[in-house]
DNA sequence: CATGATCGCTAATACGTATTAGCACGTCGA
DNA sequence: TCGACGTGCTAATACGTATTAGCGATCATG
C-alpha cells in the first residue's frame, strides 16, 4: 500500500492537450452556450486526452463549485435494525432506487447519522445533509423539530408519508389512509355490520391519525363506532371485549394483531369471517405467517417511493411551484375476512 | 422556492466571534497539537457562536480539503431489478449498513451508473466513484477489466465473494465453498454413495468454480463423479440423466433446480432422499415455495457484509498490510433430503 | 481602412474547509 | 537590556471544479 499517487485533475488533461483548464471544464460539461464556443479541433483534442488517461471529474469538487451533485440523501428514521422495519423500508426503496436510475442521481444512505435517545438524528455535531443535493424522509414517526430545522434552513427535502404542517407545510408523497379506510367502512356498512371496533397500534404518528379519521368520518354512520388501542399480546383480552360489546368487525391497524385475534378467534371454536369480521389497514411490516388472505388495502409504496424522489428532484431543480404535497390512493384487497354479521338478536 | 440563503459558514462564524476562519477550523476539529494552541475563552466564545447558529460543516467541502468523506461506496453488479436478484442482495446489505453505521461512514449506493451491454459498468463518461472513500463491489459476475483498472488507479475496494486476480490480486471478502461442498461430499461418501453428479449453473463465476472445485477434490474418490449443468427448467431430462447414470446423490448450484427435480422426482413416484438425495450448494437467491428441508450449507452473507466494510476502512485509511483477501466458513445445514443410497444391484 | 462584430480561448475568481508557516506579543533568564 | 523561548493566533495557500469577464485575432461592413 504505497501512498495514493495523485489522481489525474483538469490541470494535467489541460497540459497535456495545450489549452487551459477552463477549456477542459467546458468541453467536458459540453458547454454550447452563444458566449462559449471551442473550435471542434480543440474539443476533439480534448476529448482525445480524456479518454485516454480516463479521467472522470471529481465530484466532491464538482459540488462544491456548481451546488449540485445528483446525490440523493436517504434517512431512515427508525432504527434499521431488527430487520422488522427492514421488511417495510424495503418497498420504498425498491422505488426510490428505481426512479433514482431513472433521472441518474445516486443515493446516499445516512447511515452514520448517531441514535441518541433511542432515535436516529438528523441534526447532530457532524451533519453531513449537504453532501445531498437533498434529501428523503422515511420513519412511522419524523421528529418535529427536525422538520422544523429543515424548513428553516431551506434544505430541500420531501418526506415519504404524509407529515403535519412543522413551522410551514411539509412536502410530502403519502399514502390516502383515510379514504382507503372509509371505504372499508363503507363496505363493512354496506354489508349489514352495525356495530364496530377500530383497533389502533397505540402509536401517535399521521399514518396512525389519517387511518382512524377515515374510520371515523364514515363509521359513524353506524350504531356504534368505537376505537381502543391493541396489540398481537394483548389478543385474548381484545377478543373479550369484542364480544362483550358485540363488534360485528374490526378495523384493525396492525397486521401481526389482526392474525393473532383470528388464531385466538379459532381457538375458542369462533369462525372469521362467520363470527367476527377483520380488516387490516395496511401490509405487514413484519413477516407474519398466515394462511388466511385478509380484507384491507395494499399501501402503493413502490410507487410512493418513485414519486418522493421525482418530487424531490423538482423541488430541488427550483421548478417546483408551491409546497409539494401529494396523497396516492391504496388498492382495496378482497380478501376473506369480511362477511355478513349473525343476524343478531334485536336490541332494545 | 425563493434563491437558497447562503448558507452558514466558518468565515461568518469567525466574524462573529471576532476570530479568524482558521481558527474556527481549528476549534471545530478539537486540535490540540503541540503546535495549535487555542486559548480556553477563545475555544468557548467560538463554541457559543457554533451553538447559536447551529452551524455544521460543509462535508463536501471538507472532503475536498481533507481527501476523506467517511462515504463508502456501494457498487451493485447485476441489474437490481427484477427484485429477484434483491433477495439475493438484500442479506449483504443488511452487514454492510450495520458495519457502515458502526464506524460513523454513510453508504452511497452508485444507482446512476449506467447499463452498457446488458451489465452496469463503473467506468463511464461521468464517473463518480470518487465520490466515496472507497467502494465495495457487489455481484456474482464482476467484470476483471473493471477490476484490473481499479487496481491500475489505486482506488480503494473490496469485492464481496472472491475473485481471480485481475492484473494484481484482487482484495475481497468471501465464501469459503471449497470447503462447505468438500464438508457434503465427505457426508455424501460416508453414507455409502459412490456415483454423484454435480450440477452447475452454467455461468463462469468464481463462486460457481470454487463449489465445483470443491467437490472434485472430495468426490473423486467415489467411483464416478461427473459434473453437467443444468436448469429448473431443465429438471425432467436431468433426472433422466442422473437415473441413467445410476447417480445416487446430485450437488444443486441452484437452489431452484433443486426444488424443481425434487418434485420431477415426486411426479414420478420416486422419493427423496429415498431414491435420491439432493444437496443444495447455498441459499436460495429467489424466493421459491418450498416445504422441504434440504440438505446443504448457508453462506454468511450478512457476515460477509460486515467484515468487507470493515476490510475497506483499513484498506482506505492505510492500516492494511498486504493484500486483504478473507474466506469466511459456511455453515453446514442439517436437512432431510441427504439419504443412504438404495442397495444397488452389483456392477462388474 | 476604420469600426464593430464574432470567434476561440484564457485569466481570474468563487465554492468552504484544512493545514502550515510564521507573526506579534509576552515572559523569563542572564 | 537583549536574546531565547513559549503562547495564541492569523495570513496564505491548497484542494479540483465551474463560471464569467474579457482579450486578441479574424472577419464582415460601410
Amino acid at each position: 500500500m504505497t501512498a495514493t499517487p495523485r489522481r489525474v485533475t483538469q490541470r494535467d488533461i489541460a497540459r497535456m492537450a495545450g489549452v487551459s483548464q477552463a477549456t477542459v471544464s467546458l468541453v467536458l460539461n459540453n458547454r454550447a452556450d452563444a458566449d462559449v464556443r471551442i473550435a471542434p479541433e480543440t474539443r476533439d483534442r480534448v476529448l482525445r486526452v480524456i479518454a485516454e488517461t480516463g479521467y472522470a471529474a471529481d465530484p466532491v469538487a464538482r459540488r462544491l463549485a456548481s451546488r449540485f451533485n445528483r446525490i440523493i440523501g436517504v434517512f431512515t428514521y427508525e432504527p434499521a435494525f431488527p430487520s422488522g422495519s427492514r421488511d417495510f423500508f424495503h418497498p420504498f426503496l425498491l422505488g426510490i432506487e428505481e426512479y433514482a436510475e431513472r433521472v441518474g442521481c445516486d443515493l446516499l444512505l445516512f447511515t452514520s447519522a448517531p441514535v441518541i435517545d433511542g432515535r436516529r438524528r438528523i441534526f447532530h455535531q457532524d451533519n453531513r445533509l449537504r453532501l445531498a443535493d437533498g434529501c428523503l424522509l422515511l420513519g412511522r414517526e419524523i421528529d418535529a423539530d427536525e422538520l422544523h430545522r429543515l424548513n428553516r434552513d431551506g434544505y430541500p427535502y420531501v418526506a415519504v408519508g404524509r407529515r403535519d404542517d412543522a413551522g410551514g407545510p411539509v412536502p410530502y408523497v403519502g399514502a390516502d389512509y383515510a379514504t382507503a379506510v372509509g371505504r372499508l367502512a363503507e363496505l363493512a356498512i354496506a354489508r349489514g355490520h352495525r356495530r364496530m371496533t377500530y383497533l389502533s397500534m397505540g402509536i401517535d404518528a399521521e399514518s396512525s391519525e389519517d387511518r382512524r379519521r377515515g374510520y371515523l368520518a364514515t363509521a359513524s354512520a353506524a350504531e356504534s363506532a368505537r376505537h381502543r388501542p391493541a396489540t398481537a399480546a394483548d389478543a385474548e383480552a381484545v377478543l373479550d371485549d369484542l364480544l362483550a360489546d358485540g363488534s360485528t368487525v374490526a378495523f384493525v391497524e396492525d397486521f401481526a394483531t389482526a392474525v393473532a385475534l383470528e388464531r385466538a378467534a379459532r381457538r375458542r371454536g369462533l369462525s372469521v369471517p362467520g363470527d367476527l369480521s377483520l380488516l387490516t389497514l395496511g401490509d405487514p411490516t413484519v413477516p407474519v405467517p398466515t394462511e388466511l388472505a385478509f380484507t384491507g388495502f395494499r399501501i402503493p409504496r413502490e410507487e410512493m417511493g418513485r414519486q418522493a424522489v421525482e418530487v424531490l428532484t423538482r423541488v430541488i431543480d427550483g421548478s417546483a411551484s408551491g409546497v409539494q404535497q401529494r396523497l396516492l390512493p391504496c388498492e382495496l384487497v378482497e380478501g376473506a375476512t369480511l362477511g355478513a354479521p349473525e343476524p343478531a338478536v334485536d336490541r332494545p
